[in-house]
DNA sequence: ATGAAAGCGCTAACAC
DNA sequence: GTGTTAGCGCTTTCAT
């Protein structure tokens, strides 16, 4: 194991030392142009790469940030984590990302290993089965700036970017209304995860401004994926108060929905379906899948901005914002009961 | 900003030494049970998170493994990397995720920024774009362990895990004819990479096998994603011989390709496709389809175990051993010609 | 069973 | 403009 070049072989081959080297790499004014040169040069020719573990240990600064979300397969999270390291690259920071894959024991380890790791900072957003969140209160416990999203938790005085889940579950419900349906059914997680919940809020206050009844077996706690979205929707319409529309927690659930409703002959728009999170596979699956849009894009840019002025602050947590984003309804063919099929 | 506990500060309170606190945390066996429980407890008490970074400066072992790849929303990364995670956890291992985003200019950055994290090793594949290979190199110079899986490049000697992309090539081509089609056209990218190379080179045999003819113009050269598949499809439609089937590059591709015929009143299976990859859409998308699995789980798998067996080697490329799997036909409606539709 | 001390590679305050 | 030196938090060899 041949063992890597260091500053002090550069210093050696120059016969200077390695405080001028350390100050020639990183572009002292104080350094003459000529020595600038030569170090830059030797570094090249003896293949020397910094080791940034020495120059984080030494300066408290890893200059890279911990992204924890429940998984990147979702198209949302993904394109969030695409936009943080986006409005993050310029000022010279890193992100690594850890996925929970909806587990709290693994959310819990990646908190560790990131603070382990010394990252300068971790965005977060919650698994489905997160109670407890002393493993979050860590971070903001060392003083590190911890920035929540979209999936956050009331007990975590932190920063955070949300979207407005109330109006989104409002939205959803008034767009099956406005396109005809009446008797509207919701699928959800039994997980008592705020937006969640604020998502059902809407929906209920949206019933009752339009004077259309809340049932209770419209409602299923369940999970939220493919198979659940299926079996959600044959309990729905093997039901005595079968629903004309569903609208279902996420894009997979819907998917799920809609499978289940063209194996039973009721294919949407027949039966109204609407979904959340605007997934990748929602405009070209059959018929194509109306959603509520979460805006990932601009949730990335804000965790990014509100980081770096975390930084910026003697104390991260002394300006605590919340910012909350509106949802658009994104309207295909799975709700176009009064429109042409 | 409040600093944190060091062992220092423990072996102070306990007053005993550094060394001490260092071995009973590491659980070594010539410490007394005593000392250790004390430490252990001082440890919790004062909220004590070891310094991953002085430890692995100490022992020059970061435990950290770099992942690369062209993008995780691709399913078939995701998953290959969620695979290598689960391969390497028990070992004490941690991934960490980086996007070449398809430009070769991301991936050396990520090679770099990998590099000078310390990290223990590196898997690849790289981006459609690489051609010079210097920056895969430079972790074969430092004498890390190096593995390049799916997209992998014959300048470098290191090992590989890959499909058998001349079997693919070959079996989707195959398929397509056994389902009753003749006139078969091939979409991929202009890029220069071994996999479509061979892919290309499997459907050639398997026409030349069949007596079919090749012909120039039902091979195009251009990118992979859905926007890329509709102008492939576009322009096959639009030329004098006119194909009665496409293998498309990957399963986004064929996607693209499937939006375009169904446009044009060529809904498959009348025209017949077939992508590669096994995406998680394809299932889901009107008609479902075919595609060429690419077993993502045992790439992972593959590469995690051939990380342990290179760092037990005094030296990681003593015994490079490149792994090659096999393609599965998953067949599904878009090829269904010779079925009920 | 535990302590003393050197050193991993780098930065930066302080000299000259 | 450049050298000297201490030290970041930890591991580990050599003592005792």
């Amino acid at each position: 194991m041949k063992k890597k070049t260091t500053i002090y072989d550069i210093a050696r081959e120059l016969n200077i030392t390695v405080s001028t080297v350390s100050r020639a790499l990183s572009d002292f004014p104080a350094i003459s142009d000529a020595t600038k040169k030569a170090v830059v040069e030797m570094a090249k020719k003896l293949n020397y790469s910094p080791n940034k573990l020495a120059s984080a240990l030494k300066s408290g600064k890893t200059h890279i940030i911990g992204v924890i979300v429940p998984s990147v397969q979702a198209h949302f999270f993904a394109s969030i984590i695409h936009c943080i390291e986006d409005g993050l690259k310029d000022s010279g920071y890193r992100v690594i990302i850890y996925q929970s894959n909806e587990s709290v024991e693994n959310e819990i380890n990646g908190v560790k290993t990131l603070l382990e790791a010394q990252v300068d900072g971790i965005m977060a957003s919650m698994s489905l089965e997160t109670q407890d969140v002393s493993h979050f209160a860590e971070i903001v416990k060392q003083n590190k700036p911890l920035i929540l999203f979209d999936r956050v938790h009331e007990d975590l005085i932190v920063p955070t970017v949300t979207l407005d889940d109330f109006k989104a579950g409002y939205m959803a419900t008034q767009h099956l209304i406005d396109r005809g349906y009446k008797k509207i059914a919701f699928i959800t997680t039994v997980h008592q995860i705020k937006i969640f919940n604020d998502r059902i809020k809407g929906y209920k206050a949206c019933l009752t401004e339009n004077n259309l009844p809340i049932l209770d077996d419209h409602i299923i706690f369940g999970g939220l994926s493919i198979k659940d979205g299926r079996f959600g929707a044959g309990r729905l319409m093997r039901s005595e108060n079968k629903p004309d529309a569903i609208v279902a927690g996420d894009d997979f659930t819907a998917l799920g929905v809609i499978k289940k409703l063209k194996e039973i002959d009721e294919t949407p728009p027949e039966i109204g379906v609407i979904g959340f999170a605007n997934e990748a596979f929602s405009a070209y699956i059959t018929p194509n899948l109306s959603t509520i849009d979460q805006h990932a894009p601009q949730i990335g840019k804000e965790c990014a901005e509100m980081f770096l002025k975390m930084i910026q602050q003697e104390n991260p947590y002394q300006n605590i914002e919340h910012i909350v984003l509106d949802p658009t309804v994104v309207e295909r063919q799975s709700t176009s009961k009064t429109l042409p099929g």
